[in-house]
DNA sequence: AATGATTTCTACACGCCGTTCAATGTATGC
DNA sequence: GCATACATTGAACGGCGTGTAGAAATCATT
């Protein structure tokens, strides 16, 4: 490795930290080139010899954050015991919202729309970064699968990619597993999202045990029995 | 009310006409005052005249679209006999999840922070849509209030002003129900969310019965029967 | 009918943004 | 040592929202 490709590897990982300060201060839309550039000292062509667009710079920051926050989710989860399922039911979905609510802006680039007019691209890192949180999500309902298999769905109902990870994973698992995994996903997700966006600040001061309540209700209605 | 005021009511409206027909079009972000005036044969800064900034514009956009869903979730329960309160919950889902595929940028306006630098205003029609969106959610889940009280959360736990709101509109509901209530709009919420931001795109192709299925959980849930 | 007050509109300046491009300087590899 | 590839600059383009100043139109009053 060059003593050029350090310094073009230090500047584009000091373009990303300073696009992630930036966000955290103002926003997502404070994720501005020539805000950057400002920051930086230089001026704001230069970043295009390290990002063709600005959606690119965008991307990485959402596979990077989207990495972060399921390696916080995975290791809250394996801080907890195998045998204790619905514990790590809990640990998941609690990280999941602690992450949120530490990383705000994060949170919305990743599941929300906060940069006008970017369009996530169809592949890449951040797609990665989906389905890896999507396998750890079903390795969760995989271990509290016990109920019956009514059949209701078939693995054409998924994507080809992620029915062929989850079936080498999780080899015997029906898709009817999968189905319930994104029902478990959308669960978590309700309430953070609306935390996040502030509709529920002005509702109640307790959205933490709102939140642990409906886990709670969620690992029982699995069948299991939720840690004390 | 005099010709003067005549005029500018229609020329506010065909402004608000217009940004909706140009979110529709663009996403939120192609809300800008000059594509607004440049559809409309003015310059930008006569729309000044009729909102001080574009801000004010957009909250009143929110505004209208949160009540027409609001609205629209309302007629969906009522077309269900009150007698079938599972039947009036499932209605309601359903019909919020078809207004926010009809509405895509609707759903995001509302829900999201698609306007860039847009902070909602603490109080406002948008903030009474959502008191009444609540307020709908609470009589669903009211109806369906049988269990017991464990008296975990209390008055001072939720707002003032939505606190005295349900202690008039249903007397005697405990706060725990209040806490559920919030629970359920996060389960309704979370699919959907997901949905509208192409979270699940890439990963189903049955989306509807997905969330019919969860649906069907929460009713259960209740301690209802879901319709067939 | 004419005058005065108010509203509405145009025109323009300002600063911000993403993006492009020729020119310039600099470091690398032969 | 030199040609090449690269990073960087600075200016420029078009677009954005905000705000202001003054002209124009409209209304209300006399």
């Amino acid at each position: 490795m060059s003593r050029r490709d350090r310094l073009r590897a230090e500047t584009t990982a000091e373009i990303k930290a300073i696009a992630l300060k930036l966000m955290a201060a103002g926003g997502p839309d404070a994720i501005s080139l020539r805000a950057i550039a400002r920051e930086m000292g230089m001026t704001a062509g230069a970043i295009y010899s390290y990002y063709a667009t600005r959606d690119d710079l965008v991307t990485t920051l959402i596979a990077d954050l989207y990495t972060a926050l399921v390696e916080a989710a995975e290791a809250a989860r394996d801080a907890v015991s195998a045998d204790d399922p619905g514990g790590r039911i809990l640990a998941w979905g609690e990280s999941v919202r602690e992450w949120a609510l530490a990383n705000p802006e994060g949170f919305r680039l990743i599941y929300g729309d906060a940069v006008p007019g970017y369009q996530p691209p169809a592949d890449g890192p951040a797609k990665e970064a989906e389905q890896r949180a999507c396998r750890g999500l079903t390795g969760l309902v995989a271990a509290a699968w016990g109920g019956p298999d009514k059949g209701e769905y078939g693995w054409p109902d998924f994507d080809p990619v992620l029915a062929e990870d989850i079936q080498a994973a999780f080899p015997g698992l029906p898709p009817d597993a999968v189905a319930l995994t994104i029902r478990v996903w959308g669960r978590m997700h309700g309430l953070v999202a609306l935390e996040i966006y502030g509709h529920l600040r002005t509702l109640t001061h307790e959205p933490a045990a709102i939140y642990r309540d409906e886990m709670r209700a969620l690992i029982a209605s699995l069948g299991l029995t939720p840690p004390a």
